[in-house]
DNA sequence: TATCCCTACGATGTCG
DNA sequence: CGACATCGTAGG
């Protein structure tokens, strides 16, 4: 029967048969859309072709057809074969182009599907016994229509284990409570019946009942968005294993496969959109935290955390005893956890759907993307040439070998300063990129010669003038769509409902424009070009400079400069942000523009902790509205003890804004005598040391590998990253041997010289060093330290 | 297979 | 004790 289908895609899978959509229609059916007729292609050079084609032969790979096209010839293979010609051409050392493209991304990409977009294909119905869909077509043709599914029902899970040890192991310890929630469903399935329950639990009979209710009602309640917070390392993984055990016969994938993990341990669920949403929090919006739990992390986003922090101890304490009102918490444990899940999915949503729709790429994609793949994949969807593969191995080593200059720093006189205007690049090198056409292809053209283009002198590079190259083109596009989206803005108000899409819209636009720079120098790129790379960061110190010039000319007295940006003081009372900028821009070619950031009423910049001289990327700023922005501060980073952090914000805020520095003192010294009796509770004490690598790798045993041993010895999953909370016991000798971790210290332990000189002290002499104010006295001559 | 780039600071350990 | 290496974190 020949159907006509609407339907909004959630999934694709790619298997010998062709590819495969799967989705929902409009009144909510499932649906698989094969598209039989797909060929993917791959490109090598014609010169090769014969050779190339002989030896497939000798393989059996079969090459369906070909055709020269000049330079490059274009194979067209199976789907299922497609990965194995591109090892083949890898081995016989060919060069070959768009063969190594994953087919899922690239069909989606190619196609101009949007995740949740309404889709239309005709076609003959079919009957496929394994797929647990509504309905299934075989179609030669899909058409996207740009209708974006509103309110799409996002389902969120958690698992809870309880494990005696640390850390649970799927091997011993058992799922206990599975908590699903959306917006209109909430469900907490257990195995231990108790009584008054709330109505949100169903209870099960076993563990192995309960994994099967679970899989069923992910089923039943079609999700288009299936969405954990960490569940491609723990939940998913961790259900699989229980689920092994009891050979359990419920399977969520669509196409009735099992779930597979794939190489960098995601997960893909055949049939909804299925995504970890830490992987975006992570990689694309949360550079700057600490650490990634999802109370910390539902703080920042949702304003809101957990209601209670649990020990993986204290649940199975719970869960052990088995007290109704305490199995009752763990549930609403277990289900605020679902829910934070979702309320982060539904906050984010709109900026990965953006992100999909501008880039191509399936919602599983852009989720656990990183800025490079968004980058790739951005450029890939708007060129039209073959896509040259990813850098082998060795090419990548040789690269990260070659370095280049980037952004200029200029050094700040250390001091106060009042009042202090601040002025930035609105997108340095996106723009610097569109204004000189920055693109390989341009790059030292012929038809300009370096007379007519436009030249990098320093280099010896210079770029066409006549013909934009792909990246510019790309490039102006997104910085024009981010102009308007920002106009539009201006005028909107903040509780307007489509305000936040147009946030969402104007981030997606911003994260890509700015990884697009760094994307021609980074080493696993597939459009890299050293030479782009270094023009575009040479012209960015070019431009910082000519601002430099031309705020002194004007009247300005420049206190710092960073890369895209710097501060001033005005001289004169005429030097004005605005006049200034009509100057300034009026030299810069566009879209490159200055912009006029803020005013604040002071500014605190620090002197080098060694040797003369302001230290770079170090200050503090007080707005206007009373607050302090700092940058670069121990008060600022993630390894410095609360006390410490604490008392330099304080003192900062006392001097900055009260201009009071024997206020500042006094309060200095109220802190060391807390500290001296004793009084600074633990948490404040507490620092937090975090490795990067495995522990074992370590030359030097700093403080925080100390830490991290101590922590290994006790069985904690010291991974990489995990952060262990230690304190400085008192003692003698190395810092590192006097390591405790904070969970076993008492204020009794911590070294009472440690945390006055090394935590607190540290943080705050260079602001009472710049006042000339001597701490010697406030601290009665006891230091054993000298350079206070 | 690595996860975007370079610039910069400071803490601590190690070594001569 | 000073110079240098190792390491993590931050700014833009």
């Amino acid at each position: 029967m020949r159907l006509e289908l609407a339907f909004y895609p959630t999934d694709i899978a790619v298997n010998s048969d062709g590819v495969t959509l799967f989705g929902y229609t409009t009144d909510n059916k499932k649906v698989a859309v094969i598209d039989s007729t797909y060929l993917p292609y791959f490109f090598i050079p014609s010169a090769k072709l014969e050779d190339f084609l002989a030896k497939c032969k000798e393989h059996n790979l079969q090459i369906e057809h070909f055709e020269r096209l000049g330079e490059l010839a274009k194979l067209y293979v199976r789907p299922i074969d497609m990965a194995h010609a591109a090892a083949f051409a890898r081995n016989l050392g060919v060069d070959s182009f768009s063969a190594d493209l994953p087919l899922r991304a690239h069909y989606w990409n190619a196609k101009g599907i949007k995740p949740l977009c309404l889709c239309k294909a005709t076609g003959e119905t079919v009957t496929i016994k394994d797929f647990k869909v509504d309905i299934v077509i075989s179609t030669e043709r899909i058409e996207c229509v740009d209708a974006q599914l509103q309110d799409p029902n996002i389902v969120a899970f958690d698992f809870e284990t309880a494990s005696a040890r640390g850390y649970p192991d799927p091997e011993e310890d058992a799922i206990i409570l599975a908590a699903i929630y959306s917006k209109n469903f909430r469900k907490v399935l257990t195995w231990k019946r108790f009584e008054k329950a709330p109505d949100y639990v169903e209870f099960v009979n076993s563990e192995s009942d309960l994994i099967d209710t679970f899989i069923k009602t992910l089923r039943d309640i079609k999700p288009h968005i299936l969405v954990g917070y960490g569940s491609d390392n723990f939940d998913f993984p961790y259900l699989l294993a229980r689920a092994a055990k009891y050979n359990s016969p419920e399977v969520l994938n669509w196409d009735n496969s099992a779930l597979e993990i794939g190489k960098r341990k995601n997960l893909h669920v055949v049939g909804p959109i299925y995504f970890d949403i830490s992987r975006f929090v992570r990689n694309i919006l949360g550079l700057d935290m600490d650490q990634y739990k999802l109370d910390a992390v539902s703080k920042r986003l949702l304003g809101k955390g957990k209601r209670a922090i649990l020990t993986a101890k204290r649940i199975n304490e719970m869960w052990s005893v088995g007290l109704p009102e305490e199995l009752a918490l763990l549930a609403e444990y277990n289900l605020v956890d679902a829910e934070l899940a979702c309320e982060l999915c539904s906050k984010v949503l709109p900026v990965e759907l953006e992100l999909a729709k501008l880039i191509g790429l399936p919602l599983q994609n852009i989720n656990s993307a990183t800025y490079g793949t968004l980058v790739e994949w951005f450029i890939i969807k708007n060129s039209k040439s073959p896509i040259p593969a990813r850098p082998t191995t060795a090419e990548m080593f040789l690269r990260r070998r070659r370095s280049y200059q980037g952004g200029l720093v200029v050094e700040p006189e250390p001091g106060l300063f009042r009042p202090i205007l601040a002025f930035d690049f609105r997108s340095l090198y996106p723009t610097i990129i569109a204004s000189h056409n920055i693109s390989p292809e341009t790059m030292n053209c012929t038809c300009c010669g370096q007379q007519r283009g436009f030249s990098v002198e320093e280099l010896g590079l210079w770029f066409c003038t006549k013909n934009e190259g792909l990246i510019p083109q790309v490039v102006k596009d997104l910085i024009d769509r981010r102009k308007r989206i920002n106009d539009i803005l201006q005028q909107t108000n903040p509780t307007d409902a489509s305000f936040s899409e147009l946030m969402a819209r104007q981030h997606a636009l911003k994260y890509v424009a700015a990884a697009l720079s760094g994307y021609f120098g980074y080493a696993g790129s597939r459009f890299y070009d050293f030479n782009c790379a270094r023009a575009i960061t040479a012209l960015g110190r070019r431009y910082i400079q000519l601002v430099i010039k031309e705020a002194e000319k004007f009247g300005f007295k420049v206190l710092y400069g960073d890369t895209d940006g710097i501060f001033v003081q005005p001289l004169r009372k005429e030097a004005d942000a605005k006049t200034f900028l009509l100057i300034i821009n009026s030299v810069l070619p566009k879209p490159m523009e200055l912009e006029y950031k803020s005013s604040y009423l002071a500014g605190l910049f620090f002197g080098k902790k060694s040797g003369a001289g302001g230290a770079k990327k170090r200050y503090a700023l007080l707005t206007e509205s009373d607050n302090l922005i700092l940058r670069g501060l121990e008060a600022i980073r993630g390894d410095w003890s609360a006390i410490a952090k604490k008392t330099q914000r304080e003192i900062l805020h006392i001097i900055l804004s009260e201009n009071d520095v024997d206020k500042a003192a006094t309060h200095l010294k109220t802190v060391l005598t807390d500290l001296k009796q004793r009084k600074i509770p633990l948490a404040d004490l507490a620092i937090p040391g975090r490795l990067r690598r495995a522990l074992s790798s370590y030359a030097i045993i700093s403080p925080r590998v100390a830490a991290a041993k101590l922590a290994e010895e006790k069985g904690y999953g010291t991974g990489r990253r995990a952060v262990v909370n230690y304190i400085i016991k008192t003692g003698t000798g190395k810092i590192s041997d006097r390591v405790a971790l904070a969970e076993d210290s008492t204020p009794e332990d911590y070294d009472i010289e440690y945390y006055t000189e090394h935590q607190v002290l540290r943080a705050v002499y260079k602001i009472f060093e710049a006042f000339n104010y001597d701490l010697e006295k406030l601290k009665g001559g006891q230091t054993t330290i000298q350079g206070y």
